[in-house]
DNA sequence: AGCACGCCGACT
DNA sequence: GTCGGCGTGCTC
């Protein structure tokens, strides 16, 4: 076995390896992490398999382990190899999931004078005199001095011998570690202590070696100081040693669980069983499970005590959340219910952190990871259980970036190929997941009530009876048709149910959540005369309009104009750019507007505002919680960030101020995804003691998502979307490939869309591959991001993989495997 | 990514 | 006739 396969660092296809020859002076392991020589460059590979023969005649050798020990497990490599084939992405990236935080580098080299005064370019004099001047510089540096071209021309000086390179291959992730200062065994105190030691060396060796417990190296140093401690280093008596730091528990969150055990509900104790007897074995039928509960059922109760069973089996679990942030509630039950054995994975964490945490996962001092999508890949030493909560959410799957994956299809991958258990749940499955419940692939549990310890006792039951669940009923919803206002001559954005409501609920001291999915003060900005629209130079989407009231007012004073694609902004114009007339106006509404309005209706109310400006600069989620729930704010409004975070219980009013926001988009999913975030945002009411009221604003009162949120109706949801989806073809009857691509060249963009899509009709009608269907070209909505055109075409079919196995097309476009979003 | 190889327009 | 533009393909 003197060749290795590695994967390479380098854009080249799927699964694709290179062959190296493996040098005498280290041992070579599959899922090493090495550097290899690759064309002129040096890049990070991952070995994947270690071989007899290589693929190639002439081969180069593995330059040197970047980490001796294998990083990546056998399981890793099988894994990683699968998402690469999967998502057609190159085969380092997919093992790169697996790699610890920050060990992904590239080398770094620095620039010394050689021969400088042989002959050299005139455009690479200035920046050799620097060279001579500082000695030695970052190559980096040095080839942005040289300007346009810079790379080659470093390169010719570096054969000549003008100047000479100095590679270095960065050894990153570096390891913490708690360092102690520890007694040498078998030496005589008295006699040494005697035997010329300072008085400050006497004591800190006495100190060492009477301390119960090592002694903090940091502690040493400041308490008899440095120069004694070396001191005692040199002579040997006492040593120095460094254990690796393990993972810090979650600040605050250790403490043991003061939540009281309730006894589950049925529902929830049939579906403990159910996947306890998947974990253990005893049931073999069902290796996932869809959970669908509504909001308040019980979800979290289910996962922790199936979390407990693999726990019991000497399993770990992982468990998926769509982000930490808007999550918390859910982060502290799992961490509180298992007490220093949880690892919070947060990319707020420092590198350092992040990288304890790895290698505490790795040393198997974890039983459950929580965390994003990439907490999929941490190294758990034994998976039993696999959750990934609120299943449906669009955060799962990798937008931008290589490999373009989801974590719940991964995760089934890795369930499927470890044993492991999966278990999916949602108040609003994706239409596509409840399929797969609905023809066996997943078994089905069901948590039709919401419950709540705050709702009154049912009738019967005695005082000291053991504190159990009780059911309470799903907020009443109420579709108000804003046309109908219109016509009744009401202007305002709040019908005047809403307004009505509003007023009452501030009234009796309570709170109410205002929901729109759209930031800002208005949708856009047109000139009434001429029709033109304000748009943004680099993006071709309208510009939004912010009024200086907001948090991010000081340093920008002035209304102003803000792209939401690239947030690029710029002045609120006074008079029209095409007809240079001044009636230019204001459209359509935003959060900002929608609190000014809130204001005015309810004065001396205070009323906050929680979006994407906001949560920015301003305060923290927590204290806007913190306001909402102590009363000292009454109204919130925001985006969708309020259906997903809060979680108050006061809050007995929701309006969804205009539910068609994002329903009409040239996306198949728009109405399901309406649909979740309106069922989201109702079940934030009335999640206590008083029964909440739900009021949704629409023009479009008929739309069945519409109609089926104000119902709470998923089942109606989803078989009016799976007849829909099943007529046009779309998933889960079909897979879809997203192809973009991407030209600063708007004619060359469209041009090479339409010639692929060419390509791809032929190559299908051709290969006789009927049932395969090229949509499009289309250009992209936005048409324009950052400069960049984007013309997209999606591919249609039962067997996209055997399609795209021998379509080779340029670097320029991206292929986007089970798209989330087509436009 | 970066370099070599290779095939068409404006210059000595 | 050649210098150089950047399209295409390769790196074990």
């Amino acid at each position: 076995m003197d060749y290795a396969e590695v994967a390479v660092d380098a854009p080249v296809g799927p699964s694709r390896t290179f062959s190296y020859h493996t040098p005498d002076g280290f041992p070579v392991e599959p899922g090493q992490l090495v550097w290899v020589p690759f064309g002129r460059r040096t890049l990070q590979g991952i070995v994947v398999k270690l071989a007899a023969s290589p693929q190639v005649d002439v081969t180069r050798d593995i330059l040197q382990p970047v980490e001796p020990s294998p990083l990546l497990s056998p399981l890793a490599l099988q894994i990683g190899d699968w998402i690469s084939r999967y998502y057609l992405a190159g085969l380092f990236d997919s093992l790169a999931l697996f790699l610890p935080p920050q060990f992904k580098a590239h080398v770094t080299s620095t620039i010394t004078p050689g021969d400088l005064d042989s002959e050299v370019p005139e455009s690479a004099s200035s920046a050799l005199d620097n060279l001579r001047e500082a000695g030695r510089m970052p190559e980096a540096d040095f080839t942005k001095s040289l300007g346009r071209g810079g790379i080659r021309t470093v390169n010719r000086l570096v054969e000549r011998g003008t100047i000479h390179r100095n590679v270095s291959l960065p050894h990153p992730g570096r390891f913490q570690y708690d360092s102690h200062v520890v007694p040498l065994s078998g030496l005589d105190l008295e006699t040494l202590i005697s035997d010329g030691l300072s008085e400050r060396q006497s004591q800190l060796l006495s100190a060492v070696s009477n301390a119960a417990q090592r002694m903090p190296l940091a502690l040493a140093r400041k308490e008899f100081g440095a120069y004694a401690l070396n001191a005692l280093v040199d002579k040997g008596l006492v040593g120095l040693e460094w254990t690796r730091a393990g993972p810090p528990s979650v600040p605050g969150l250790a403490s043991p669980s003061s939540e009281p055990t309730l006894s589950p509900t049925p529902e929830q104790r049939f579906a403990v069983e159910r996947i306890s007897a998947a974990l253990d074995g005893s049931d073999s039928r069902h290796r996932s499970f869809l959970l669908h509960g509504v909001t308040g059922s019980g979800k979290t109760e289910v996962y922790l005590r199936a979390i407990e069973h693999a726990v019991s089996l000497g399993k770990q679990a992982i468990f998926l959340v769509p982000e930490i942030s808007l999550t918390p509630q859910t982060v502290e039950r799992v961490s509180a219910r298992f007490p220093g054995k949880v690892a919070v994975l947060h990319s707020r964490q420092k590198p350092g952190e992040q990288f304890n945490q790895w290698w505490g996962i790795r040393d198997g001092r974890c039983d459950v990871v929580v965390g994003p999508r990439s907490a999929l890949f941490a190294p758990l030493p034994s998976i039993g259980l696999i959750i990934i909560d609120e299943e449906h959410e669009a955060t799962f799957k990798q937008q931008e970036g290589n490999p373009l994956y989801h974590a719940r299809t991964v995760a089934l991958e890795l369930a499927r190929v470890t044993g492991a258990v999966a278990v999916l749940g949602s108040a609003t499955p994706e239409v596509e997941s409840y399929h797969m419940a609905e023809r066996g692939r997943h078994c089905l549990l069901r948590l039709p009530h919401r419950i709540s310890l705050a709702a009154p006792l049912p009738k019967g039951t005695l005082p000291g009876d053991a504190p159990q669940y009780r059911a309470i009923p799903l907020a009443q919803a109420e579709v108000c048709d804003m046309r109908e206002e219109l016509r009744q001559g009401n202007r305002s954005i709040f019908s005047r149910a809403l307004q009505q409501a509003l007023r009452e609920c501030v009234t009796r001291g309570q709170q109410a959540i205002l929901f729109l999915n759209r930031r800002g003060n208005s949708s856009f900005v047109q000139c009434r005369d001429c029709g033109y629209v304000a748009v943004c130079s680099g993006c071709s989407v309208a510009l939004t309009y912010h009024s200086p009231d907001g948090p991010s007012g000081g340093r920008n004073a002035g209304p102003h104009l803000l792209c939401h694609q690239c947030n690029r902004r710029r002045r609120m114009p006074a008079a029209c750019r095409q007809c240079r007339g001044g009636r230019i106006r204001q459209l359509g509404i935003g959060t900002q507007r929608v609190a000014q309005e809130a204001s005015r209706l309810l004065p001396g109310v205070r009323v906050d505002r929680w979006d994407m400006d906001t949560s920015r600069g301003g305060d923290s989620p927590h204290e806007m919680m913190r306001r909402l729930a102590s009363g000292e704010s009454q109204v919130l409004v925001g985006t969708q960030m309020v259906a997903k975070g809060f979680d108050v219980p006061n809050v007995t009013l929701v309006g969804a101020v205009l539910a068609d926001v994002g329903i009409s988009l040239p996306d198949f999913r728009a109405g399901e995804r309406a649909f979740g975030l309106l069922c989201q945002v109702a079940g934030r009411a009335g999640r206590g003691a008083d029964p909440g009221r739900v009021i949704i604003q629409t023009y479009n009162p008929s739309h069945y998502a519409i109609a089926a949120a104000a119902g709470q109706d998923y089942l109606g949801m989803y078989r009016q979307e799976i007849a829909a989806r099943r007529e046009q073809g779309n998933p889960p009857f079909n897979r879809l490939a997203h192809l973009v691509y991407q030209d600063t060249n708007s004619d060359n963009c469209r041009r090479q869309a339409f010639a692929t899509a060419d390509l791809c009709r032929q190559l299908s009608s051709a290969r006789g591959l009927s049932g395969l269907e090229v949509i499009g070209p289309a250009p992209g909505i936005p048409q324009r991001v950052r400069g960049r055109y984007r013309w997209h075409l999606t591919l249609r079919g039962r067997s996209i993989h055997r399609f795209l196995e021998d379509l080779t097309l340029s670097p320029s476009w991206t292929v986007d495997i089970d798209p989330v979003r087509l436009v």
